[in-house]
DNA sequence: ATTTTATATTCCTTGACACGTATATACGTT
DNA sequence: AACGTATATACGTGTCAAGGAATATAAAAT
């Protein structure tokens, strides 16, 4: 039960560098190749190319070639695992809202 | 839109260490003191200090005084961050149910 | 008051990694 | 074929953070 939801550290690692997490925001709605993305990150290409090939080995992105271009967008599975791995941690907060709810039912029978 | 969800890396950067991302995981069901955390995760009683002065300045910790031992539990609010920052990237699974929603409704009404 | 227990902090060394420059590869264009 | 464009890779360098050993701090027990 707690076995599941237990997860490598080292797609946190990836995520870590600012660089490369501004890169997957910038994927989230488009598609861009390599040039577009230093454009926009102002950064110098190999940098970018160097992200770039962390995010493809960790499954973060993934290319398609179209002519010298490669076009990269997100993959979802290591997002996924990130959204499993989270799970066990809301009840921190849904916790909180039972406690609201049964604070909120006491009131009211109080009445 | 989505200047809401754009995260800071270094929040990612402290879940990158292993150590750090166990001691996490320990303090999930219940509260620990420090002593509890060295003997679960087999480090030296500094490194763990270590760690935990980390997670504390970032928040995801937080400890009580009982004597002389620190008792450490879970705070809420780097978690939901992080929830609030990966919502944008469920779109990727949440896009791929509508198609297969799409294509089983396709499905359905060619029989 | 002294000693023991529990935790935090300091100093040092080492390793990982991010960046820049230069170079390699590959495709397109002329 | 030669040149230009797009991307990847290699190498050298500097920075930063993790871990170990030693020490500091603080409370408890004797």
């Amino acid at each position: 039960m707690s076995m599941l939801h237990d997860m490598d550290s080292t797609a946190f690692t990836i995520l870590g560098e600012p660089t490369r997490l501004r890169i997957l925001s910038e994927l989230r709605d488009e598609e861009l190749h390599v040039g577009e993305l230093v454009a926009k990150l102002d950064c110098t290409q190999p940098t970018i190319s160097k992200h770039l090939k962390v995010l493809r080995d960790a499954g973060f992105v993934e290319c398609r070639v179209d002519a010298q271009r490669r076009v990269y967008h997100l993959k979802q599975q290591p997002f996924k695992s990130l959204d499993d791995w989270l799970e066990p941690y809301r009840q921190l907060w849904n916790r909180n809202l039972d406690a609201l709810e049964n604070f909120l039912d006491q009131q009211e029978n109080n009445k």
